[in-house]
DNA sequence: CTGAAAGCGCTAACAA
DNA sequence: TTGTTAGCGCTTTCAG
C-alpha cells in the first residue's frame, strides 16, 4: 500500500481536499466536529504531510534574516562566512537569508532595526544582541506580528518565545575552570580572567561556571576579579603588566571573550606565552595560529555553521509550525586542541 | 523576476520540457548540440532547479540501510537510536532507511548481506565494517549495480567510492595522548593501552595518533604495547593486575576501543580509578556515568546523531547527484568532561 | 531525437 | 461552513 496522501485522507474523513486542507493548516471556518473527523482519518489512515509539495504549492519562500553587530572580529566573520556558505544549498529549501547589521551596544538602534523588518516581508528574524529592555521589547513586537525569532549567540531569557540557539555560557565556564585546574598540572598562583566587559550576560554567566570550578582548587588556585579591557590594547597591557607584579604570579589566563587579539599580542610582547595556560573562546583562524603554535592551549567553541544551520531550521519549524529535532539543535561546548582542531574549508563542495 | 523555473529554461532554449528534462539528468537520446543549447540556457538564465519538486514528481522514496555489527554494545545502541530518532523526520524528505546486522568480525558474512541487498530496491547503504577484502569487494559490487555507498564510523579506505562518515581516528589518538599528558600534571610512570583487538585499522590509526603524541612526553611517561582484551573480562583483569605490579606504576589507562564496560568493572575491583587517568572512547550512557562520578577523567567521542544524520545526507546527496556540504559533513573529534557533557535528550521534539 | 499532456501531493482562489 | 478547480516545478509516458 502506497503513503496516503491528501485525497486519501480527504476520502476517509469523507470531506473535501480543501477541507482536509483547512484542518493541515489549522486554518479557520471548519466546523469543529469535522476538524476532529479529520483528525481521527488522519491517525487511522496514518497520514503524514509530505511538507515538500506543500511547499512547492504555496509557492513560497521563506524570507529569513540575521541581525548581527555591526563590529568585525573574527568571530563575526565567521558567523558571515557560515551563512553565505549555507545560503547557497537554502535554494534548494525555498528558503532565503540575508545579513543586516546593528550596533550591538545601542539597544535603540538595535530596537529600531528590529521594528524596520516588520514592514518587509520576512518570515523570521536571527537576533544576536546584548539583553537589554529594549531589544525584549522589540522582540515581543516582531512576535506580535507573527515574526518566529531565535536569539542568536546571546541569551534572551526574558523573551521567553524567541529560542536561544548558542551554547550554554555556564558549561563552556565550568568547562574552562577544568582544562585550566588540569592543565596548570600542580602548579601553585594566580589565574587571571580578562574579558572585553562584564556588562554582557554571558560574560557572567561564563565567570560563574568558571568560578564553580575554580573553587574546588582554591587551594592552589586563585582567581582574579574579572578584568574589562573595553576592547582596548592599552588597557589590556596595563592589566596583564600589573597582574604580572603581584604576588604570586598568574600561571593561567581565561580569555573570556571571543576577541582576543588585541590581548594575545601584549601577551606576546611581554613573552609568557609559554609558562602560561591560557584558554579562550571561539576558534577562528586567529585562534586556530594560536593553538598550533602553541600560544594558546585550548579554546572552547561553538560550531558555527551548527549554529547558523540550527537556527535557520529552528526558524522554519516555527514559520510551519512544525516540530524540530531537539537533539540535533543542541549547540555543544567544544573543546578544540591543536589535536582535535578540525581544518579550515575552503571549498564548499564534494 | 521570479527563479526561471524549467518552463522558462525550456523558453530560453528554444525546447521541450521534455528535452529539458532530459539534459538536467543526463539521460540519453538527446543530440550533443541540443543539449550543449540548453546548458548554455541554464547559465544564461540563471536556473537552478528545485530538488523538491523534481523529488514530488518522480514520486520516489530514497531507500537507504544501516548495515551494523550484530553485537550488542552502548554504542551500537546508541546508533540505532539514533536512526530510529531520525526516521521519523526522515519522512519529510521521502527517505526510509532500515538496519540489518551482520556479524561484523565474519567479513563473508557481511559480504553475503550486502550482497543480498541488491536483489532489493535500496538506493544506498551505509556500512560499519571492518576493512577487509571481502568487504571491500561487496562495496564494489553495489557500486557497480549503481548504489550510493558510505564507510559509516569504520574507514574503506580501498573502496574509493565509499565516502567515509566518521573521525579521524589518528586525530583521536593524538587528541587522547594530548589529554593523558596534561592530565598526569608531572607526574611520572607507565601509560596503559588497552584495547579489544588491534586488527582494526581504527585501533592502529588510533595508536599511532596517541604515540605520536606520548613521545614529546618520553622523558616522563613510558607507554604499554597495546593490549589486547578480545572484551573477555578475566582477561583485562590479568593484563591490568600485571601492569599493577610492574615498575613504574601506571599513571594513566587509554581504553581505546568503545566497549570499556568490563575493563571499568576490573579497574573498579582494584580501586585504582582516583589516582590513574582514565581516558575512553564514546559518550553513553555508561561512559557518562562514569564520567560524572569522576572514574573516567574524559572520554573521545564523535556526535552519534551527527553521524547517522550525515551519512544519510551524503547517501541522498550521491544518489541524487546532488552536491552536498563538505564542511556539515565532517564529523568533529570531541572531548567530553564532565563539564561540558550535553544532557542526554528523552524527548524527541520541540 | 523531440514534444504534448497528464500527474506527483498539496494549496488557494472562487463558488456554492 | 464546505467543495471545485487550476496550478506549483518537475517527471514521465506515449506519440510523432
Amino acid at each position: 500500500m502506497d503513503k496516503p496522501t491528501t485525497k486519501d485522507l480527504a476520502k476517509a474523513a469523507g470531506v473535501s481536499l480543501a477541507t482536509v486542507d483547512r484542518v493541515l493548516n489549522t486554518r479557520a471556518g471548519v466546523r469543529q466536529a469535522t476538524v476532529e473527523r479529520v483528525q481521527r482519518a488522519i491517525r487511522e489512515i496514518n497520514f503524514v504531510r509530505d511538507m515538500s509539495a506543500a511547499n512547492l504549492a504555496r509557492k513560497k519562500e521563506y524570507k529569513v534574516v540575521f541581525l548581527l553587530p555591526d563590529h568585525d572580529d573574527e568571530f563575526i566573520d565567521l558567523i558571515q562566512n557560515e551563512i553565505a556558505k549555507t545560503a547557497r544549498f537554502l535554494a534548494y529549501e525555498r528558503t532565503v537569508v540575508s545579513i543586516i547589521r546593528a550596533p550591538a551596544n545601542d539597544p535603540h538602534r538595535v530596537a529600531e532595526q528590529m521594528d524596520n523588518l516588520s514592514i518587509n516581508e520576512i518570515d523570521g528574524v536571527a537576533i544576536m544582541a546584548p539583553e537589554t529592555p529594549q531589544v525584549r521589547d522589540a522582540i515581543l513586537r516582531l512576535e506580535a506580528q507573527g515574526l518566529a525569532v531565535v536569539a542568536f549567540v546571546s541569551h534572551q531569557p526574558n523573551a521567553e518565545g524567541a529560542n536561544y540557539v548558542g551554547i550554554n555560557n555556564e558549561a563552556a565556564g565550568r568547562t574552562v575552570g577544568q582544562l585550566m585546574a588540569r592543565f596548570t598540572g600542580m602548579r601553585q598562583g594566580t589565574v587571571l580572567v580578562l574579558t572585553e566587559t562584564m556588562q554582557s550576560r554571558d560574560s557572567q554567566e561564563r565567570r560563574l561556571g568558571f568560578d564553580t570550578i575554580m573553587e574546588k582548587y582554591s587551594s592552589r588556585l586563585k582567581v582574579s576579579p574579572s578584568m574589562e579591557t573595553y576592547g582596548d590594547a592599552l588597557r589590556s597591557e596595563k592589566i596583564i603588566k600589573m597582574a604580572l607584579q603581584s604576588q604570586p604570579p598568574f600561571v593561567g589566563i581565561y580569555l573570556m571573550n571571543h576577541d582576543v587579539r588585541k590581548t594575545m599580542q601584549v601577551i606576546d610582547e611581554l613573552g609568557i606565552a609559554q609558562q602560561t595556560i591560557i584558554i579562550g573562546h571561539e576558534l577562528t583562524s586567529y585562534t586556530r595560529a594560536r593553538l598550533v603554535d602553541g600560544s594558546i592551549d585550548a579554546v572552547i567553541t561553538q560550531d558555527v555553521g551548527h549554529l547558523v544551520r540550527s537556527s535557520i531550521r529552528v526558524l522554519r519549524a516555527k514559520i510551519t509550525h512544525m516540530p524540530s529535532v531537539a537533539s540535533q539543535e543542541r549547540i555543544r561546548v567544544e573543546i578544540i586542541l591543536r589535536e582535535n582542531m578540525p581544518e579550515e574549508f575552503h571549498s564548499e563542495n564534494m
